[in-house]
DNA sequence: ACCATGTTTCGACAGATATCGTAGCGAAAA
DNA sequence: TTTTCGCTACGATATCTGTCGAAACATGGT
């Protein structure tokens, strides 16, 4: 891929929202992002050829249904590490303080929940930090029981098993990779957080919020500004 | 900043061509970069003027002539970023082994040799690697007095010392920030490097060899290399 | 076989963009 | 002052782009 396809692939404000939408990781159909980017089908049609042709996207078929999708997650990354390096904002993303605090980053948890659980990890020894990822270090911790993930899985993915990311808001690094994917997955389908509908979002449950204390130790004070 | 006016401006073969002459680090005339991005001094002048429209580009202005640079180490730092991270193509370079042996990003060095004298000044215990930055360890090591550069002096600016920056051909970190340009300019200003009139690669001199290769203990099989 | 639903294609149009020739401008040099 | 040099502004043009209405197209359900 060539710098100025890149470029033309985020230099439009609809293919923007577009690819910002993506980045929340969901597979999304073609009427969701128009509505998204505020566009009629037809024209988020034709953004969403302009996106395939340029190897960002790729759709999903599924009976009836299209799903598109990011190619991979370094695309996710680069934005949001491009937002970060330069102070981005992010202008068609109503810029939430939901937004801020808990959103996933295509497959993983950002905002000051996805900094603070890598945060606590760390605290805890459970993992440690390298130059540009993170290793697990204490892998018999309660924590990947309780959320039931296998390490020795994970392991053998061709996948960074915990890459650094650093998001926007924050600017500091947090878990990406397979764990970092695995806790989100585990997460939500623990019903401890909750995808919003309308963007990247997330919000702790109740349930999340009784494991995030009591697992993590990660203070009220910090949860209760959800 | 905003995401798609980022993507704008290198989203545009000429513009990208025009931003990439600029990460060399030099101020340049409009028909300087009319020359690189092949195009006409008009046609140059238009895209300059949407690039500084987009503040990305300022233009210093002395007697009559005009010189364009980019507004800020950010910008260069962010493109090489996302080199690296997106395995970009740079389409207009000539993509040129002088280039990925060494090369300015900005104002600092990169490509083999800005690592190689990153690797060894950690080596040396010179520096140490913190998550993001490097820091100076051995302030009085006799490197820093040979390329006369004044470690307080450089502490007091408002600009980082040492953050690390990844390129887009070794994709490991390199020393920038005000240290690093402190160690371009001192090579640039004794000789030991010369920087091409064509693009931003640098040739090492004799002196400049007998140097890496005395002071940095750098290989003979890394300088042949070049 | 037919319909319902969601998506893409086609066609048209307005508006933006890239390009360059020509002319004008400003600063130094003659 | 006049000339020279480089750059920008203006204007014309061809092309590309974004947009949407209408229609065609799939696919799975009725």
């Amino acid at each position: 891929m060539y710098l100025e396809d890149f470029g033309k692939a985020v230099g439009h404000k609809s293919r923007a929202a577009i690819l910002l939408a993506l980045i929340g990781g969901k597979a999304l159909p073609a009427s969701e992002l128009a509505y998204r980017a505020k566009i009629s089908n037809q024209t988020a049609s034709s953004h969403l050829a302009i996106l395939e042709d340029l190897n960002m996207i790729f759709v999903r078929q599924c009976g009836r249904h299209r799903y598109y999708e990011l190619v991979d997650h370094d695309i996710a990354d680069a934005i949001e590490a491009l937002a970060s390096k330069l102070k981005l904002g992010l202008r068609d993303e109503k810029v939430s303080d939901h937004l801020r605090y808990a959103r996933f980053c295509y497959d993983h948890l950002a905002g000051v929940l996805g900094v603070s659980i890598t945060i606590r990890l760390l605290e805890k020894g459970v993992l440690g930090a390298d130059t540009d990822t993170f290793k697990v270090v204490d892998s018999q911790h309660s924590v990947f029981e309780k959320l039931e993930i296998d390490l020795e899985c994970l392991g053998r993915k061709r996948r960074l098993l915990a890459p650094k990311c650093i998001d926007w808001s924050e600017r500091v690094p947090h878990v990406a990779g397979s764990l970092g994917a695995a806790i989100a997955v585990s997460l939500e389908k623990q019903k401890m957080i909750e995808r919003s509908k309308e963007d990247r979002s997330v919000k702790i449950t109740r349930k999340g919020y009784i494991f995030l204390e009591r697992e993590l130790n990660i203070s009220r004070e910090i949860l209760n500004n959800q």
